[in-house]
DNA sequence: GGCATGATGGCCT
DNA sequence: GGCCATCATGCCA
């Protein structure tokens, strides 16, 4: 699964960003899923190819992240949500504001704001200029849990986060 | 045309 | 721990 592979990859936006040590899947057959209803203007981006970035509002305040990685037509996405920072971390302190590198890229909305992610990103693909997506060197040690944050069909246990990290957006997220 | 809701985060008590 | 900001999308009337 996609999800899965994505941990420990090395994410970056403009030389500013870090490893990947959260993600939570959607399928399009997934009632939590933006692409469950079927093809809309906002997802549009869910259904396209794979390797690009779909990019919402969520709350009206914050953006969130998504890989594609369904093929043409499908509707799936993984959502990225947190970073180990390690490039341009001054860059990504300056624009969230804020020192603490474990809280830089904790959460799906905190992600794009250090990597200055925003609706003007969907649907571009992540492997060129400003984007840099590498795969893991080595398989990292995942675990997989219950996805959180979302009201529906929120049992699938689709949200992967690399152990031990001390990045991620919970505090506990599993064992 | 109008209303309810959300894959969140930050600041308050 | 709880509440609130703020708006695009989506569904209903």
């Amino acid at each position: 699964m996609v999800a899965r592979d994505l941990i420990g990859a090395m994410f970056l936006a403009d030389g500013a960003g870090g490893v990947v040590v959260e993600t939570e899947a959607y399928a399009s057959d997934d009632p939590a899923s933006h692409s469950y209803r079927g093809r809309t203007g906002r997802n549009a981006t869910m259904f396209g190819p794979a390797g690009h970035l779909y990019v919402y509002r969520s709350y009206g305040i914050h953006w969130c992240a998504n890989v594609v990685c369904g093929d043409d037509g499908v509707g799936a996405a993984v959502l990225l949500r947190a970073l180990e920072p390690i490039q341009g971390i001054a860059e990504m302190q300056a624009r969230r504001g804020l020192a603490d590198i474990a809280l830089l890229c904790s959460g799906p909305g905190r992600l794009c704001q250090a990597l200055g992610i925003t609706g003007e990103h969907d649907g571009v693909p992540l492997d060129r200029p400003p984007f840099e997506l590498r795969a893991a060197e080595a398989p990292p040690e995942t675990i997989s849990g219950p996805r959180v944050g979302i009201s529906r069909a929120s049992e699938r246990p689709w949200r992967y986060v690399l152990r031990n990290s001390l990045f991620v957006s919970r505090p506990r997220p599993l064992a």
